[in-house]
RNA sequence: GGCAUCGUGGCCGAGUGGCUAGGCACAGCUCUGCAAAAGCUUGUACAGCGGUUCGAAUCCGCUCGAUGCCUCCA
């Protein structure tokens, strides 16, 4: 008995702009796929934030029992810089401008996304595939689309016939749009440009003679266009229809759009059960994007090395800031709210090891089923993480107590509670403890410990001199002593 | 210009017809040698204006404001 069959999750669904019950189409299993970043600089806030989304929604299904098959894949090549005929690879411009391969780039921010992701304690997604590594398939997919009549060639360029696709199909589906307001909407066209519609889009780009990233195909040398390869990969590895189709919400159009038009051209069907879209994360009100220069990179976070926030913060803290809000609400980076997060962080963490020392008692006040129930629900509720993070809280709470000696709990109950509140924090958050008391060095707990002794010893003597100099230079060192009914206890900061 | 989304107490952020989310900050109290930590208590917020309703932050309309997409973007 896996734990999905006693719980009802349901999910926002943005094709259908409803809240769903979620029923995968094999029992017990899950096809997941999310739009992977574009390696050719380092992955910015913004990008991890969608990630996060997806490791707590990949983190939760996984809790819940589904195995699930999690495909985020590597785009490394075929995104043009614009829609002009002189588009280019962003890649290949990236390369040219810092006179390397672009392999090179590809590598260099490749292993950059992964150390970053690590950082956050993301889990590595089952397979993780590169748009470069599937050129055939992508080729094979075109050539399909071609045959089925919605993609045309010209001058080695192949693509795809939007107003045709529109005829049988509905082309905007996903984004609430209609082809005829596009095509009256469009603003000025380009210049020469070989589409028969402003709306169609490339699938196969000829490359031009200075072009570096090129591949061979039935069309001439050239390169796949930018929503091809999600295709390619999500039917190789998940099928013609699968479950959960995820990525930022500024891909939904036209990425994800095209993506589908491609799907349904190629196989007849339309490929995606349940769409999900992770907002954006702004930095001062604007959007955090690489292209406005309103962006903030991990790596400026952790070590404070940056104009915006006053101090650094570690990865975890700023993943709690994140899991505070839901994944499909707008969220605004600020210093307050982030320091905001870091205190409640703490306290969170803290009352874990508070927990795992608690003495037990012959009744309960804490009804733990209750609570745990609540915090299924919460997520249950198309993974509602502020939620979760709320009834948290109110397990704090009643640790806090029982420590205080004000309520009791029962063995039973405490071990419950320690089971899933670690569950739901470790495994389902994401979470890591670094909470300095549980996993320091054991000299440096010696020497704290000793600290506190000599602090007592002059408390005892009313030395207060002595003793707030212990507490003081501690603290000033990012010690900070804490004072119980059952002695004193220290954190780090 | 077109299409969307959103506007919640000092800050962040849930909630979508009646029943107090939560975190941080602030104040008072308990505890303490003094603090810190922890606990308790208090805050009656929902952009504005109308409408629907016995009842709206929640539904409808308008106004104002913000953001996103329409072009590569998580």
């Amino acid at each position: 008995m896996q734990l999905y069959q006693e719980q009802t999750l349901k999910l926002y669904n943005t094709l259908t702009n409803k809240k769903e019950v979620f029923k995968p189409i094999n029992e017990g299993h899950v096809g997941m796929y999310v739009c992977g970043p574009t390696v050719y600089s380092n992955v910015h806030l913004g990008n991890c934030r969608t990630f996060m989304s997806f490791d707590m929604i990949f983190r939760y299904l996984k809790h819940v029992g589904y195995k699930v098959r999690f495909v985020r894949n590597i785009t490394d090549a075929g995104h043009l810089e614009n829609d002009a005929d002189e588009g280019e690879d962003k890649i290949a411009k990236k390369a040219r401008l810092e006179q390397i391969e672009p392999m090179e780039v590809v590598q260099r921010y490749t292993v950059d996304f992964h150390n970053t992701l690590q950082k956050f304690n993301l889990l590595p997604p089952s397979i993780e595939p590169t748009a470069t590594g599937h050129i055939i398939e992508q080729i094979e997919i075109i050539k399909d689309i071609l045959e089925k009549g919605y993609a045309y060639e010209i001058n080695g360029s192949v693509y795809f016939d939007v107003v045709k696709f529109n005829e049988t199909n509905e082309y905007g589906k996903l984004s609430g749009r209609k082809l005829e307001d596009m095509i009256s909407n469009t603003r000025e066209l380009t210049a020469q440009d070989e589409k028969r519609n402003p709306q169609d889009f490339a699938l196969w780009k000829k490359a031009e003679p200075q072009h570096i990233m090129r591949w061979p195909s039935p069309w001439g040398d050239g390169f796949p266009g930018w929503h091809l390869e999600c295709t390619a990969m999500s039917t190789k590895y998940l099928g013609e229809k699968f479950d959960i189709h995820g990525g930022g919400m500024d891909l939904k159009f036209p990425h994800h759009e095209c993506e589908i038009a491609q799907a349904e051209a190629s196989n007849g069907q339309s490929p995606v059960n349940y769409w999900m879209h992770a907002n954006m994360l702004t930095l001062n009100g604007k959007k955090m994007a690489k292209s406005t220069g309103n962006n903030l990179l991990p790596n400026e976070i952790f070590s404070g090395e940056n104009d915006i926030l006053s101090k650094p913060f570690v990865a975890s803290v700023v993943r709690f800031f994140m899991m505070q809000a839901h994944y499909a609400s707008i969220l605004d980076l600020s210093n307050d709210a982030l320091l905001a997060s870091e205190k409640g962080y703490y306290k969170l963490m803290d009352s874990l090891s508070t927990l795992e020392n608690l003495e037990t008692g012959p009744t309960s006040d804490f009804d733990v089923e209750t609570w745990k129930n609540k915090c299924y629900s919460a997520m249950n509720d198309d993974f509602n993480t502020p939620i979760l993070i709320a009834q948290l809280f109110d397990a704090v709470k009643h640790i806090n107590l029982i420590k205080e000696g004000k309520e009791t709990i029962t063995d039973g109950d405490k071990a419950k509670l320690e089971e899933y509140i670690n569950a739901f924090v470790f495994d389902v958050l994401g979470l890591e403890n670094t909470s300095a008391s549980d996993n320091n060095s054991d000299k440096l707990s010696g020497v704290v410990e000793l600290l506190i002794e000599l602090r007592n010893e002059a408390r005892s003597n009313k030395d207060f001199a002595t003793s707030d100099k212990i507490r003081d230079q501690l603290d000033a060192m990012g010690i900070q002593l804490k004072d119980g009914k059952e002695g004193t206890t220290y954190s780090l900061s």
